[in-house]
DNA sequence: TCCTTAATAGGAATAATTACTACTTAGGAT
DNA sequence: ATCCTAAGTAGTAATTATTCCTATTAAGGA
């Protein structure tokens, strides 16, 4: 996972993190703001394991169990999205703003696009019949562009 | 895993599947038959551990296994969708037409809706442009009139 | 009925995630 | 600045979901 790009935007990103860590009475802890960081300053919607790598360099003791511990709260507490993919590994992704995703099925890639139809399309009263609705979901499956040119 | 409503629609469906097998070439076994069956009679979207619950009384010998391979081999064959619903368990819709669903993430259910606008939105520009598209799927999240009455 | 090959049962192996616990440390109090 | 304490972490074990393996069985064609 290359880090590095939109740094300013990366860095403002955890500031509002160690906020919402100081206002929740969370430590911030060096491995919090390093995972956090690791999922602010990446498009790829990292897994745990895509986590553990990015950070073995600066952080090799880094333990499974903290990211996992740590993602969950994460999302506990708003500042990521857990994303159900394809296969068994749960991504992340710490634009929690409401967008769909493209899943690549051959290469297992999670990629963002947007469309105004899909981020504002509201749940029908069909939906709403069944229960309490708290957010819309949508994805599209397909092969990306890389694996694509690889065929 | 109650079974028995729709036996009608049930059993056509399950000749459908006895088609599609022999037309594939693919042996119809008492498992794959049971398997499909139970899919076909429920609307609740079962896993694979409510699959083996439902067959356990007529087929006490079923193998994980045989569930297993079954299920993914449908999917193949397009007899059966899989749905990545929230934690761990993936799940199975014999209605294969294109439908959003309810997840409760209380319980785990997964509960079926109809909305036109849904069930026809295409992929936008944005999102041809990553890759080839194959399917469009849209889900809610919320918590299900059952969990909702128990609080 | 016989034969061939696909399919199954049962158990072992793998992969993802969670649980446990002794040790560490962030951050408030002194 | 130092101390205290509860929250957090590392390392490891356990659990859970899924896949792999192989001897045996049986579907369906000859
Ligand atoms: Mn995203
Ligand atoms: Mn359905
Ligand atoms: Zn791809
Ligand atoms: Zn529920």
């Amino acid at each position: 996972m290359v880090i590095g790009k939109n740094i300013e935007r990366t860095e403002k990103m955890v500031e509002h993190f160690r906020e919402v860590c100081r206002e929740s009475g969370l430590k911030v802890t060096p491995q919090r703001v390093e995972i956090y960081r690791a999922l602010a300053s990446t498009k790829m919607h990292p897994d745990v394991e895509m986590v553990r790598e990015s950070l073995n360099a600066s952080m090799p003791n880094l333990s499974t169990d903290t990211i996992y511990r740590t993602l969950s709260m994460f999302e506990e507490f708003g500042l990521v999205t857990r994303i159900e993919a394809i296969g068994n590994r749960a991504r992340y992704d710490a634009d929690t703003s409401r967008h769909p995703h493209f899943f690549c099925t051959e290469c297992g890639c999670v990629k963002d696009f947007h469309c105004d139809e899909m981020e504002t399309i509201a749940a029908p009263r069909s939906a709403k019949k069944l229960g309490r609705v708290d957010s819309v979901h949508i994805h599209v499956r397909g092969v990306c562009n890389e694996c694509l040119a690889k065929e």
